[in-house]
RNA sequence: GGCCCGUUAGCUCAAUGGUAGAGCAACAGACUCUUAAUCUGUAGGUUGAAGGUUCGAGUCCUUCACGGGUCACCA
């Protein structure tokens, strides 16, 4: 185990360097946990501004700066000294002498430490070498680093460390922290396409007495006033077309929902989905909706139709390929439809190729034939459509095939990425499904749908055709920051606890 | 949960079973346009934890902890 005793019990040499210099700082009269600062500018301000013009330009100008950032890089030669502060995005360089700052100034400042925060006003100018820096006139000591930063070439590595101290994963790692700007710009345009198309955003339980809207396992959790068990979510699906029921034709939803699973690349306990529904649609408008707003993202984030996918591309172009669960089937595991419609041998093939798992339905079994064919060799992305009605307890039957529902998981890059369907609009439909479901967790599948009597009865006040689509928006991030694993696009991913020894 | 890999200085990494090293960072000194600054010198370690084998273990064995990957579970 890693990093067992608590910071405070051992100190290394450098972090006892460190406090002293702190100690020295405040001996000297300076306030070492200032309350407020004036700063006027930014370094990626600064940078953006200022980078591309003539040193003469500079000069004739006289822009002067006062401007904050984390001091990452130290280069001293004797009574002058260069170094380079940043913050999550940009590095600018500083140039303080001691002709120009004085000596106690100067002194002082060796009393600061890389990792340290300042803000240094001056004027800026261009070096020889034609480097945008700040001559330090005077500075204004902000945050003392009581700990040595991690190595400045090489960055912070250990994934473990990345993931539990994310903030030094931000400092020293700034590819990272633009992953997380994207996320926020992926969330942010979401909102704008949904607000432009009529929708409106609503919060919906996180806390349910009864988890339904997905096949999954959840969380549960105690409230004391009530002395009930309530239940984290494992979707919102279930309050959303509640609401459509309620008159909200066009209803989104942004939030997490949590799933009491193992954790891999492409799951946390916890992760951000989107949910729409919109009535007067069925499942092929979802289908559209879906590919207008991911090339959208991807045109604002990439900027282009291919996006870069682990040393390859995706190409976006639309329209997407829609394809049948059972062609997509026949056409990689080489299987005849014949023998994909044989309920008893598809189940038999898939207990095979997964001995550990029981309960095997037909609609299991052929979701263990596409997870073992299909879904790894899908790159570009495609919707698969038409999946058995048994393991869609909440979407209507097609009616070309009773047993398939009018439903898609859209697929790309090896993942799924979202799954949306014609909701089914029928009470007593629903509650014959509901009913199946709960024949299959008698059985033991902890996973079926529970009978939820409450939003049969929503349903009976008459749903309109509505289609409804959830899209898994970390791997969206993923997928538009070519990461491979969820947890690079989680800032705090869900890890074991360290214990104390 | 199975299997594989990893855990060594603050960080990034070395080290045939035989005295635990380097670079960066730190400390002391030189140095007023450097930029992975340079030069000289110094210090820094319970090798993830506990057992075991051995004359001798960072290295081999067992168990455990945490992480990564993969398969399974799981949308």
């Amino acid at each position: 185990m890693r990093d067992t005793i608590p910071p405070e019990t051992r100190k290394s040499d450098q972090e006892i360097v460190r406090e002293e210099n702190l100690k020295n700082l405040a001996a000297q009269g300076v306030d070492v946990f200032p309350h407020r600062v004036d700063v006027t500018d930014r370094i990626h301000s600064i940078v953006s501004r200022c980078r591309d013009m003539s040193a003469e330009a500079l000069q004739a100008d006289e822009v002067r700066v006062k401007v904050p950032g984390r001091i990452v890089a130290v280069r001293k030669m004797g009574r002058a000294t260069f170094f380079h502060i940043a913050d999550s995005r940009e590095k600018l360089q500083v140039y303080i002498r001691e002709d120009k700052i004085g000596k106690d100034l100067y002194q002082r400042f060796t009393l600061l430490d890389i990792g340290d925060i300042l803000s240094v006003e001056g004027p800026l100018f261009k070096t020889r070498t034609g480097e945008l820096t700040v001559m330090a006139e005077s500075y204004t000591f902000l945050a003392k680093c009581l700990h040595p930063l991690p190595e400045k070439w090489h960055g912070l590595q250990d994934v473990e460390l990345r993931y539990r101290r994310r903030y030094l994963d931000l400092i020293m790692n700034p590819e990272q922290a633009e992953v997380f700007r994207v996320r926020s710009t992926v969330i942010r345009q979401t909102r704008r396409f949904f607000d432009e198309r009529g929708y409106i955003e609503v919060e919906t339980p996180m806390m349910q007495a009864l988890p339904g809207g997905a096949l999954a396992r959840p969380f549960k959790t105690f409230h004391n006033a009530l002395g009930i068990d309530l239940y984290l979510r494992i979707a919102p699906e279930l309050y959303l077309k509640r609401l459509v029921v309620g008159g909200l034709e066009r209803v989104y939803e942004i939030n997490r929902s949590f799933r009491n699973e193992g954790i891999s690349t492409e799951h946390n306990p916890e992760f951000t989905m989107l949910e729409f529904y919109q009535a007067y649609a069925d499942y092929n408008d979802m289908m559209n909706l879906t590919e207008e707003l991911i090339t959208g993202l991807a045109e604002t984030i990439v900027g282009k139709e291919k996006i870069p996918w682990q040393e390859k591309e995706i190409s976006l172009q639309r329209p997407w390929k829609r394809i049948k669960l059972l062609d997509a089937l026949a056409e990689s595991s080489g299987l005849s439809r014949e023998r994909l419609e044989n309920r008893e041998e598809i189940i038999a093939l898939a207990s095979d190729l997964a001995p550990d798992k029981t309960l095997l339905s037909y609609g299991n079994a052929l979701d263990v034939l596409f997870d073992k064919y299909v879904k790894p060799n899908i790159l570009h992305p495609t919707f698969i459509t038409h999946l058995p009605k048994e393991v869609s307890p909440l979407a209507k039957a097609s009616p070309e095939n009773p047993e398939e529902a009018e439903r898609f998981e859209l697929m790309m890059g090896g993942m799924e990425i979202a799954n949306g369907f014609s909701e089914l609009t029928d009470p007593v439909e629903q509650r014959l499904r509901f009913e199946q479901q709960a024949e299959e967790r008698k059985k033991g599948d902890e996973e079926s749908h529970v009978v939820d009597m409450d939003y049969v009865q929503a349903l009976e006040y008459g749903l309109p055709p509505t289609g409804g689509d959830g899209i898994g928006i970390d791997r969206l991030v993923m997928l538009l920051t070519d990461r491979r694993s969820i947890r690079e696009v989680i800032l705090f991913p869900l890890l074991r606890p360290k214990q104390e020894v």
